[in-house]
RNA sequence: GGCCCCAUCGUCUAGCCUGGUCCAGGACACCUCCCUUUCAAGGAGGACACAUGGGUUCGAAUCCCAUUGGGGUCACCA
């Protein structure tokens, strides 16, 4: 293979570990990487970092990418996932890629510059308490291993000792560039000689990255803050192997309202603490394996798989917080919006400028305006973008993107609805929605059956009784003219109901509305009134409207 | 604890590099009022920040130092 990779071309990557879902955080580092290359006619890789074998047992869970893609990141060269993906410096897949560490492994052990050394885990946790202890930071020093004799170390090897390579990190201080942070100076020793091989045969991701980043020509290097140490020992490992040094940019932190880093966590944790004030021992049936919630339950640090965790979720009625991208897909929230928000966390375009697409963030995007401070996720700002974004929306964009959320998420409901009164429904709701899952989260009682509605009692209490005439009162006397009315649109239900309130309520028109949502939705809250009726048509508004009074008469 | 990084409204941020136009701008949230058939949405107002202390300078949010506070990291995880 020739070297005839232009080197001004720009090249940024993605590395994650593979995963079903995608993180925010990794949304937003994604996200800045393509537009970082993107915008200036590069390249952007996206990279499976499956090193871990007991955390890639699975090394086809690359679900993340299906949200990636959602997001409109695409990328040049990656593994190969619904046409996307491929090219010429794979595979992409670290564990298919052993026999090319090796190789650089070699290099280094011919070179001196790396060492085989036969610690147990035991006895590395045992100095790592003791420096602990000492409030001392850990420090592997190699002398020991290094002063073996070859010899030896090739006896133990062929014995079948267990070993691990580490790289043999030479003294003095190192400087890392950073375009976002300006440069920043470790001193000598703080780099002591690391893992670059495990036991197992594996590279450690610091080896492996460095020798891919290289071979695939990334020039970029975007990751968030908490690598920043790490590059000192990439830096290290690139000189020694003669590697070209990309370009490093550490990008700000993503955390929650509260401070707290924003992980998966988190949902482990809302849950705990609904499990705790219920008093509950056991799962309710069907949403997690028993033995599984009990193991859960002793062990604080174990995380429910998402799914059981949802389901657990909703038979408490608990409220998941939003962590993954598709949580929010979820939820209804739109991936431009996302996309923009995300980007608002760590950089800015400048001015007051705060609303734009992915265009303008690939044109705009700049390592000179990225923060250097760490971000709050702030869902209400998020939800109010959404909002706004909905709000933007022509009709027929909201129906169609309404329609397809429903499609996927709530296909009982849809089935439900006549496309008309789905129509009607998006009509009513399009300005009050500050995401794709309002429509289905607050119109439930259109999809009951008329003879199964509630009612809600405190509602009942305070809208239908009470003062005299009573909101039951003014059913009664209404029903009469409403099965009258045959034109069943919202602007005729108007001109028979205004007019009933001009006579019954002094024109107050929300004493009749209020106990006719009422009796038609069993609560205090729908679409306008109107459209409430029209939407769910005469015979069904009438059995309700009877059926509520003689259930509360 | 060692090392590294950071510090503008409650939050995301503009301004900082190239000191004066900043008694600090925008957005979200918040408060008040208006609109109103519910919930929203919408309209009009309002309150709210340069962490502290020293310098440098005619002048500092902007430059320097210290303090304080916050974060990251110290794995055969990435």
């Amino acid at each position: 293979m020739s070297h005839t990779t232009p080197t001004s071309a720009v090249v940024t990557r993605f590395a994650p570990s593979p995963s079903g879902h995608l993180h925010v955080g990794g949304a937003r580092t994604a996200l800045f990487c393509w537009a970082f290359a993107k915008g200036r006619g590069g390249k952007f890789v996206l990279r499976i970092e499956d090193t871990d074998q007991k955390r890639s047992s699975d090394a086809a869970s690359i679900g993340f990418v299906r949200d990636l893609l959602w997001l409109g990141i695409n990328f040049d060269e990656g593994p190969e996932y619904e046409g996307q993906g491929g090219g010429a410096h794979g595979p992409y897949f670290q564990a298919q890629r052993l026999d090319i560490y090796q190789k650089y492994l070699d290099q280094l052990l011919e070179q001196g510059s790396a060492y085989y050394a036969f610690e147990s885990q035991e006895e590395l946790a045992a100095m790592r308490a003791q420096a602990k202890e000492k409030n001392q930071p850990f420090r592997y020093t190699g002398d020991a291993a290094r002063r073996r004799d070859p010899a030896q170390t090739a006896q133990r090897l062929k014995a079948g000792e267990p070993a691990v390579i580490r790289f043999h990190t030479r003294a003095g201080a190192i400087t890392i560039h950073d375009e976002i942070l300006g440069d920043a100076t470790l001193p000598d020793g703080e780099v002591d000689d690391f893992v670059i091989r495990k036991a197992d045969g594996f590279p450690t991701y610091h080896f492996a990255v460095v020798v891919d980043d290289e071979l695939m020509g990334v020039t970029h290097v975007l990751r968030a803050q908490e690598h920043f140490n790490n590059s000192a020992k990439h830096i290290v490992l690139q000189d020694a192997l003669g590697f070209r040094r990309p370009v490093y940019g550490h990008l700000p932190l993503i955390f929650n309202p509260d401070g707290s880093k924003m992980s998966k966590r988190d949902k482990d944790k809302v849950l705990r603490k609904v499990v705790a004030q219920g008093g509950i021992t056991a799962p309710p049936l069907g949403t997690v394996d028993p033995v599984v919630f009990a193991a859960w339950l002793k062990d604080k640090n174990t995380q429910l798989e998402i799914e059981p965790a949802q389901r657990l979720a909703e038979s408490l009625g608990a409220e998941l917080p939003e962590i993954n991208v598709d949580d929010f897909r979820r939820s209804g929230y739109l991936p431009e919006v996302i996309c923009n928000f995300l980007s608002l966390n760590g950089w800015s375009p400048g001015g007051d400028v705060e609303k734009f697409d992915n265009a303008f963030l690939q044109a705009n995007f700049d390592l000179s305006r990225v923060v250097k401070t760490a971000a709050k996720f702030d869902r209400l700002k998020l939800l109010a973008f959404n909002l706004h974004a909905i709000q933007g929306m022509s009709r027929e964009e909201f129906v169609r993107r309404t329609r397809a959320h429903g499609a996927l998420m709530h296909p009982e409901f849809m089935a439900k609805l006549t496309p008309e009164q789905f129509l009607a429904l998006c009509d009513a709701s399009h300005e009050r929605s500050k995401t794709l899952e309002d429509l289905f989260r607050t119109n439930g009682f259109i999809t009951i059956a008329d003879d199964a509605l509630e009612w809600d009692a405190k509602v009942v209490a305070k809208v239908l009784r009470g003062d005299s005439p009573c909101g039951l009162d003014h059913l009664r006397s209404l029903r009469v003219v409403l099965r009258d009315c045959d034109d069943w649109s919202s602007s005729s239900l108007e001109g028979v109901i205004k007019p009933f309130a001009d006579t019954h309520c002094e024109g107050n028109v929300g004493k009749i509305a209020q106990p006719l949502r009422v009796a038609v939705c069993g609560g205090s809250v729908s679409p306008p009134i109107f459209d409430t009726l029209m939407i769910l048509g005469k015979a069904s508004s009438m059995r309700r409207i009877d059926r509520c009074i003689s259930t509360h008469g």
